[in-house]
DNA sequence: ATAACATTTAAACTTAACTCTAAGTCAATA
DNA sequence: TATTGACTTAGAGTTAAGTTTAAATGTTAT
């Protein structure tokens, strides 16, 4: 697949596709002769991935991290297993918070309704 | 209250208070004779409020627009209303992704615990 | 085979949201 | 009363995460 393919697919630009295979987010995707990236399945599901957990808000730093453990190879199961761990805990506390901003914007709403019906 | 003291207890640094009355996103808080400020209960609660609303991913944007509209009184109400709607509803998707996104972390961690244990 | 368009890289630029600096004022303390 | 330390403003600088630009090369349709 071009980059124009899969940018359109998952709706990423190709800037940012590009980006984050520069940065270290991706894995380097393969070129054909002319120098124009091809991607995989497999780079494609990394892609898929990695929007799913940016837009959980997973940090760029620490996606690189477990993608490089990845790299590594199976020694590093533990660690990525911590990582995910880690931020798999934080998401809890973090949709904890937002439910309860929820909470708080349904009263404030309901108070409105008072007057403004 | 000292901006010291507001920054202290809302875990906000002076430098934000600041910068948030400065463009508009908290009400202009009252000066003593020698220019300093005073914050009242009420800006305290707003600062709480903003806080809150910040960390809920409303965008600055909107806040302050919010607050204009309070400042302008009571025939705001309706409109006030309407951003609050559209911010809940914004939110209740975000929460609904974020629960999703959980359970793919925690489908992934439990397949690292199969081999990494 | 030439115009029109897609892709490449490196590097500069942008945006949101702060954060820091400089230069100055003011209040409390030694 | 001199110094220490918090506060003031305006404006510059920072950070994360892209986005845009420029210059070159490659591809496709006529």
């Amino acid at each position: 697949m071009t980059i124009a393919e899969v940018s359109k697919k998952y709706d990423i630009s190709a800037d940012t596709l590009r980006y984050y295979e520069r940065i270290g987010l991706l894995p380097r995707v393969n070129r054909n002769k002319s120098g124009i990236r091809d991607y995989s399945e497999e780079d494609c599901n990394w892609v898929e991935f990695i929007k799913c957990m940016r837009s959980a808000g997973l940090s760029i730093e620490v996606l690189i991290e477990y993608i490089s453990l990845y790299q590594k190879g199976e020694h590093t199961n533990q660690a990525r297993k911590e990582i995910l761990i880690e931020e798999r805990d934080k998401l809890i506390l973090r949709i904890d918070e937002l439910n309860k901003t929820l909470e708080r914007l349904n009263w404030k709403i309901e108070q409105y309704g008072k007057w403004s019906k």
